[in-house]
This record gives C-alpha cells, structure tokens and sequence, in this order.
DNA sequence: CTTATCATGTAAGCGGTTACATGATTAC
DNA sequence: GTAATCATGTAACCGCTTACATGATAAG
C-alpha cells in the first residue's frame, strides 16, 4: 500500500487535517511505514481531485486555517478493494547489517561501536512503542494489538541478537 | 548506502559482472536489501564515469559480451569512507502489518488467511536462508555471518509472533 | 519441450525524500 | 527565553521499480 492508501484508511475511522495525518502515521506506524508533510500534503489534494476525499475548511488566528478531510463513498470503495487485494512482501533495508557485512574493514572497536549504537536506536524504539502501547490500550482493535504486538516482539528480538554478539 | 556504494563493496572483493552483482545482493542480501537490474547497470555505469570502477570486456559468443568491473583506488577510498559514517536508520516497511491493522474491514476466515500466507512467505525466507548459510558457512567472515545470524533470529522471531496468534 | 541460467541493457515514471518557508501559542 | 506543538504548503530531485527487448545454452 502506498501513502495515499493509507491515508484513506485513516480517513475511514475519522476525519483528519493533515498534519494530524502526518504525525498518526509517524507514531502508530512508527514501526511499519512512514510519513513526511512532503508526502501527506500533496497525496491529500490528489485524493480531492480523484474524489476519495472532501474537504472542510475551519478558520484559525495565529496558525493556517485547519483544513479537515472527510473520506467519500467512492474513497470508502477504492480504500474496500485495496484491502482486500493480495499482500506486498515486507522490506526490511539495514544499512547496519550493511556495515556488518563488510565488518572486515573495520577495526574491531568500531564494530563495538556499530553494535552498541544499534542496540541503543532499537531500546529506544521499543521503549517508545511500549509506553505508547499502554496509552493505545483501551481503544484499540485486535488486530492493531495484533501489530503492535509484531512490532514490540520484532525490536526484542533484534535486542537479543545484539545482545549475544557481545558476549562471543 | 545507495545500491552504487553497496555495489562498491561487493567490488572490493572480486572482479564481478553487472549480472553477477544482481545474483549476489540477491542471495546474500535477501534479508536487507534488494537489486533489480535496472537499478545495477545505470550504477556501473555512473561508477565507471566517477573513476570508481573500470571494465574489461570479455568476448563471449551466444550472450552479451561478459563486462568484468574492477574496483579503483578512488573507489576504494570512496567506500572506505561510506563505511566508516553513521549508520541510518533500519526501514521496516509492512503491507502486512498495515493490513492487520485495518483487520476491522475484514472477515475472520480473511485474516486467518493473511495470518497464514505470511508464516508461508517468512517460513520460505527462512529455510532459504539456513540452507544457503551451510553453503556459505566456509567462506564467511565474521561480520557476514552476525547478518545472516541476525537474518534467521528475525525470521524466527515473526514466525513465533504469528503462532501465538494462532492459539488465539 | 520447458524452465532456469547467463548476460546485456533502456526508458518511463513512480513514489517518495529533503529542504525550505512561515509563524502564533503553549509549556517548562 | 527556548523548545515543542500546531498547521499549512512547495519544489527540486533522487533512487529505484517496472516493464520491456534479446537470445543462446544447459539441465531436467
């Protein structure tokens, strides 16, 4: 599924500007997809001018007026049939392994340092995505328990493979 | 790292053709990063203009002419240098965590389904990769053989998390 | 007799990222 | 007085994917 799948999806539950689009996204998905205002802003008014979205405007002092979408029949419709179609494989890119991989040319400090850092990103992650589990907890869907659950057991995992190479 | 630098190290190795880097990342680098070949040989190319890499042109009757690379000293130098910055962030990117999420829209046979196909498309993953680690397990430093280690953990790992939610 | 492997490439275009621009308000 | 939050967007560009084109040889 691409951004502007997703952000259907979102519309589906709620109404949304995009700027509360943009951070859902970079929180509850923190750990399966992305989100920048580069990417909301424009799939917003390409979803308008394909008719999957409407557009409601609330006027503000002091910060540009809120501009707050509503998902259409035809966006209901389109959003039905993408999730019913087949499954993309997962991507998993990491330019850390990348670095392991040609762990050969670096000195055996710096490997230390590669592993160490790594370990520190994903605690940090996983600390993150665990809090927010807590506070998510009593509005959530099973199958969002579901990929939360994927997500906090896929960080401890990578935990644990770190944490064995520092005992060899 | 951009697919011209990863192609770099391969280089830094071996001599090898636009071919055999496809095949290569293909394999060894299934779990965190992929190559298409539309992708490889405009790099070669942009590399062989950089002054990274030279060719050498091997005469060859049925196919194409085989083109070997070598790596330069500037390449060299070039990659030492990638090597040895930051890190980026991992890219977990999952349409099948997407879909669960948006479980709500779909029927129970439906998600019982997504469940199973993606234990089948992780399980495959996994008995590819443990069979070519025992092919490569002669050859491999140190570094190559913590990513294929940290490749398997996370396998298994996203198969576990998907039995227990069988049991559900 | 069909599939996989070897071997080269191109061209269009997608789906983003990155960086910039603006600025009031609230919380610490 | 500094940082975070709210709130909009644009423009250039990147890096890659997808699909196509060609075709002999070997293996089963």
């Amino acid at each position: 599924m691409k951004g502007k799948e997703v952000i259907l999806g979102l519309l589906s539950k709620q109404n949304l500007t995009g700027y509360s689009i943009t951070s859902m996204i970079q929180t509850r998905f923190s750990y399966f997809f992305d989100a920048s205002t580069g990417m909301v802003y424009p799939a917003l008014k390409s979803l308008e001018k394909d008719g999957y979205v409407t557009v409601e405007e609330q006027v503000q002092h002091g910060k540009p007026n809120k501009k707050i979408y509503q998902i259409t029949e035809d966006g209901k419709k389109y959003f039905s049939e993408k999730i019913h179609e087949n499954v993309e494989d997962d991507i998993f890119k990491s330019d850390f392994l990348m670095h392991m991989y040609f762990g050969n040319m670096l000195e055996k400090d710096e490997i230390d340092k590669l592993i160490e850092d790594e370990r520190q990103r994903i605690q940090l992650k996983l600390d993150q995505l665990e809090s927010d589990r807590i506070e998510w907890k009593k509005y959530m869907t099973t199958g969002q328990d579901f990929s939360v659950d994927f997500g906090i057991k896929m960080y401890k995992a990578q935990l644990e493979a770190l944490k064995e190479s520092k005992t060899k």
